[in-house]
DNA sequence: CATGAATGAGGGTTCATTCAT
DNA sequence: AATGAATGAACCCTCATTCAT
């Protein structure tokens, strides 16, 4: 893949994430990449399938090691949540934006073919933990939980966390837009966060015969 | 509020729901309201004052019940957060399209008084929720957590249970667009979750020591 | 229809007569007509539609009288051979723009709907003459002829001249796009040619035994 | 001239004719001849160059054989003119695309080195056909006829006949775009029908003082 | 000789908004 | 109060062409 595309795909990332697809100009993209309008259309053929391209290189960020935890066999049930957490908070930090662009942004975009790729996406990472979790439940280490909304809430805190940042700049007092910063801090903060919760949750011992 | 009013505004929330803000054009709102295109800017003054209008007009949806739950002297703190599950899960529920639209679309809207609209809401929430929490830790109930964590453990949840249908939809076998049967299947479930969820982590005996 | 409407089309007609429909941009016509670009779209949709609409608002021209002619019983064969001729020679050169694009340019326009719509004319004019001819032959007036050629040689003469102006101009030493001087001295002239060829050509006294 | 270059010129007039000359891009014609786009440029300078050198080449598919049959001294008069309905009608429908695009599509070409080369053809033609009547008429077998007028017809009803293929497929039952098939069943039926016409059009026999 | 990359201009269309009535 | 007409700006995309290699 050539520099120039791989520049402009960038340039969408940072602009979709902030502004969404539709509010986004292709020559805002040009202009911000510093290339020609045409050139758009000339790499990825339309706005959409800058957007499918985009999809299409960084969708493949979170699998593989993935792959390698669930089939681990020396860790036990619990090491492989807290692997899972600290794996899936860099994974998203590192790539907050297109994670933004994943979540909030492409369930507007009408094409099929788009939603079909993330539904995949989704689905595979849900199909993972799942497979951790019943491995954990199987060895009698954890206790019966709902897994998908289990799921739901990992995902969905990390999510919450990564898209809410102006929220968060300005209840940790980190300066507007130093994005590094606000990862530096949340991001061991999150990690704890999720392995107490979840632990306390998966925890066998902690089962209170409330289901 | 004239009915014509509020039809337009139910109209464009559907609307911004399915295909975002700047995906949906004033044109579209017309027709789909039956209303003469000119009455929009006539009503509103523009299309972002249009979405500023309807931001105010359902921002209030969450508050009031939530600080007579805060300030109720009778309920211990468990039981207030089981309330404060059951009324949350609720209320995002039966507003799930406006919901949908705080959390995805309004982050891209540029406007600084929308983001800042925005901001407050969620601000308020989190301190009546960590009121709630730090209630329950004076008490000796809770034990210490991040409280702002755990705020976004129960605000993310709920999101992405709500913004992630298409998913869901497939996993529980709900057939397309049949928002009823959705809500119908999943609230309880997910009370139920997170409830379990909240306990062990908030009681103090579930404390492991790891923090 | 509005007025403005009108000017649209006379102005579009024009022009596609001059540098046909792919040669010419919508942009061309709001400026010759001195109307804003978006008023076309507004109008008429779209630039395709704006071509049907001339279609549907020239196409009658040619109607109606023909009706008239072709039961009309107090005229003989030759009589109503020889008022074909006027009728078609006057309204094609008093709309000789509009007949050019039919002719010339339409056929390139990929739109199913203005192909079957110009067949359509065609037909129906092809059937009135075939009448006229039928009715000749019937009365004993007319020979046997291949009556769709025959009309093939009255419109394509009649076309030659009016598409091939330019040639034409020189010829007859007309003054470039002096086009009423055109129709004054060529009219006549087509008339009397066309009458005397279809005279011979009908007569069954010309009968040479060919066929 | 290069392979290379004559497939492009075939291709450029196959796509002329279907789309008209500001309906064909330079890349359509470099995609169906599978030829590099920058090749076309360079191979022929622009796209105008490009349909010059189509004129350049067709152009001369009409000249030659005519020349001989004006002075042959063997034939009378109306065997010329039988011969020179047979020539025309087999030279354009043996080159029937060229001839639509000369025809159809050229008129609204702005170039004036096309205008004045498609006038000069014209006008040679008419020039050759003048003669072969005027000889007629000076030995005493034609009666005095318009004879620009005369061409017109003879022109006008090929012209016709190729560029109405639409028209007359479905009035003749032809599948759609078997052009083999029109031709084959067409080209005799006209030269019959131009013969007879112009045989009782010029024959001094036919005179019926009409003039 | 040939071509992938790149470009400025312009294409048709839609946008949110305003105006006259 | 309410609306059809109108507008300027911007949209995404494709155009014919050129250039460096």
């Amino acid at each position: 893949m050539s520099e120039k595309r791989l520049h402009i795909l960038e340039v969408a990332e940072q602009l979709f994430y902030e502004k969404g697809f539709e509010g986004t100009s292709v020559r805002d993209i040009a202009n911000t990449a510093s290339v020609n309008l045409a050139m758009i259309s000339y790499y990825f053929g339309s706005k959409e399938k800058l957007l499918t391209a985009l999809v299409e290189w960084r969708a493949g960020y979170i699998q593989g090691v993935l792959n390698e935890l669930v089939t681990d066999e020396t860790l036990d049930p619990f090491e492989k949540i807290d692997r899972l957490v600290n794996l899936y908070t860099d994974k998203i930090f590192n790539h907050s934006r297109f994670h933004c662009i994943m979540t909030t942004h492409l369930p507007t975009i009408q094409s099929e073919k788009i939603k079909q790729l993330m539904t995949d996406i989704k689905l595979r990472n849900l199909d993972n933990i799942r497979r951790i979790i019943t491995e954990g439940q199987k060895k009698g280490f954890f206790r019966k939980v709902d897994i998908e909304l289990t799921v739901a809430s990992i995902m969905g805190t990390i999510t919450h966390i990564t898209s809410s940042k102006p929220l968060y700049y300005k209840i940790y007092g980190i300066e507007r837009n130093n994005a590094e910063a606000y990862n530096k801090k949340i991001a061991p903060k999150l990690k704890t966060h999720l392995k107490q919760l979840l632990r306390t949750h998966l925890d066998i011992k902690s089962d209170t015969g409330m289901l």
